[in-house]
DNA sequence: CGTTTTCAGTTAACACTGTTAAGTTAACAG
DNA sequence: CTGTTAACTTAACAGTGTTAACTGAAAACG
């Protein structure tokens, strides 16, 4: 295996193992059996490894939102059934899905815009259903794109909410994610208004 | 004006200023005509100092919504006006909004829980509406301060994305937001289905 | 008054961080 | 056998949060 990929799995391992703090290039570096200024070798900077990194974490995410489709059952279901899995998996694997969201742009001056926006084919999954659901009345709203990126939005909410502990202790984290979901799906289907 | 006050903020300044990357110990010192060390005199580590900061940014954000609220006006467009001012003022003071949900517990072992939880007096403010909204059956919920919760959640998220500069290009802000408040405040709202 | 204690601040240092310039070492090309 | 190239290391710089030991002045006590 190349020292590119190597560091990048001893880094993801670092990550999950230790969180984002002990994430230094000499703790990378040290489990690679190499020194830190090898890192730089393969990649420009931290940032740069870091958004190598992210890449992988939305591919990751990506691929479980795409196993979760399931074209058989109604729109709206599909659309709660995705919610779902994108919460679950920010659950499931947090350190993965926070460094997506950790990397702050303002503080690295030329990063790749295309980099964080690779985000969006992961987010045009929705799209296409949100879209289905227009043209069959199910669902309200004007411009799918859009709609699809607030759905994206408000499930990252309730998911950084949970991951960043800043749940009220009185709330049940699984009530909570259900009647959040109930919501957020709520806020797309169609008014059943009398005829 | 008492040293720990200076450092406060003077910290604030620096963070509006140079951002959150240039908020070091050693800066924040300099600004205040003092040497690092004494921080630790007031604060008990850079840690304390952030809450300390976070604080005053969640009393500025409760002062903002409390301000926003009219009674006069329908409960539904009270809730609109929230959640349009929540977003206003992340949008106006981004670096204060983003330290309230930056400190990250995990890496902060001992963190006083009750601190973080002190964002709940300002999201009772919105409990109260929703409360007043079920009453009148006009608000779909079934328990206010979940609901209330969730609401909070979304329209983090919302902010988040924008914040984090993870909104597509394509996608022209304001009409995100008003997007996402639509979607979101539908979600609370009851479903008139026919008699 | 003089002495002692207390308080508020400083200096120096430790162990870390990302990053760069220069040096090494081995493989390959001619 | 020499020259070049590539991959890696060593040493260093400027910065980080944090601690222990020190300084000086003000307050407290006899």
């Amino acid at each position: 295996m190349s020292l590119r990929n190597e560091i990048l799995e001893v880094s993801r391992e670092l990550l999950i193992e230790r969180g984002f703090g002990k994430l230094s290039m000499r703790n990378i570096a040290k489990r690679a059996n190499v020194t830190a200024t090898s890192i730089y070798l393969h990649f420009d900077n931290k940032d740069d490894l870091l958004l190598a990194l992210i890449d992988q974490s939305i591919e990751h995410l990506k691929e479980k939102l795409l196993a979760e489709i399931d074209s058989s059952k109604d729109l709206i279901r599909q659309l709660e059934d995705l919610a779902r899995c994108y919460i679950q998996f920010a659950l499931d694997h947090p350190k993965e899905y926070e460094i997506i969201y950790m990397v702050r742009p303002e503080e690295m001056p030329e990063y790749p815009k295309e980099k964080f926006q690779q985000i969006r084919s992961a987010y045009e999954l929705l799209a296409e259903i949100i879209d289905k659901g227009r043209q069959k009345d199910l669902i309200d709203v004007e411009n799918p794109v859009i709609s699809a990126y607030t759905l994206w939005a408000q499930l990252h909410g309730v998911v950084s909410v949970i991951l960043n502990k800043r749940l009220d202790t009185r709330i049940p984290q699984k009530e909570f994610i259900d009647q959040a979901i109930e919501h957020v799906i709520q806020g797309f289907i169609i008014q059943k208004t009398p005829a």
